[in-house]
DNA sequence: GCACATAGTGTCGAAAAGGATACCGTCATG
DNA sequence: CATGACGGTATCCTTTTCGACACTATGTGC
């Protein structure tokens, strides 16, 4: 119960930007997804992609993009539990749009003062 | 100094794809943004198509959209008072990105309950 | 018996975002 | 004189988000 999707769309025209922004927004979902785009990865397969997010928070964003159908969630039944996380269709639809993110931002946005291609 | 912009690019590689929603985030930014494509607008201009944005709310979007470059702020030294907001070059080269947003948006967000083409 | 790895959950608290409401000065209109 | 349009501010409060940290279960290796 993390937000409140699709009941306040009080916004008038431009809406479904709005929309759409709810569901990549969220402080790591946008990259949760584009790793996702490589394939499918385990929890600490993402994990160690995301070194400054927290466990808790990785899993709230997990969380919530299955909630919205954008990933699929896999339990092996293991012992060393294993889970993978991969892209359900409407998740891998979203492709065009993190490329159009990923494309002005890569224009646009100055990577702070660091060196400009060590996004390490 | 609402939000702290470019000096947390923490996320590893897909930065800018967050770096880019930074600019466009916040609630009413891509409606805001949606409606100056369509040309200048004065502040109740905007304020009348975003009724459920209170003023205040309205003009910090709008300060935030101004300080990052995507619109510029024309100041008319009349007496009743007149603003005009309109696009820099920066705002207008989001079009694609706002394009992306809406095309997924129309395709995948059901607008709620509601008629499905009553979202004024 | 101990630590380690896996994939989490629970609790707490700070900070940020968002919303409600009231107020400002100026001029024109009624 | 009061009201309204204009483009805002100022103040307060609630909700949401984010992060730190500790804790869980189970099986393996030492």
């Amino acid at each position: 119960m993390p937000r409140i999707r699709d009941d306040r769309f009080d916004c008038s025209p431009g809406c479904t930007v709005e929309g759409t922004l709810r569901y990549i927004d969220g402080k790591w979902k946008g990259v949760v997804l584009y790793h996702l785009f490589e394939g499918t990865l385990r929890f600490n397969e993402i994990r160690r992609r995301l070194p400054n997010c927290t466990q808790r928070m990785l899993t709230n964003q997990l969380r919530e993009l299955e909630a919205d159908g954008l990933i699929a969630r896999k339990i092996y039944p293991q012992v060393p539990p294993k889970v993978e996380y991969s892209l359900t269709p409407r998740g891998r639809s979203l492709e065009p749009v993190i490329t159009a993110l990923k494309t002005w931002g890569d224009a646009n946005v100055a990577l702070g003062p660091q060196t400009s291609q060590a996004a390490a």
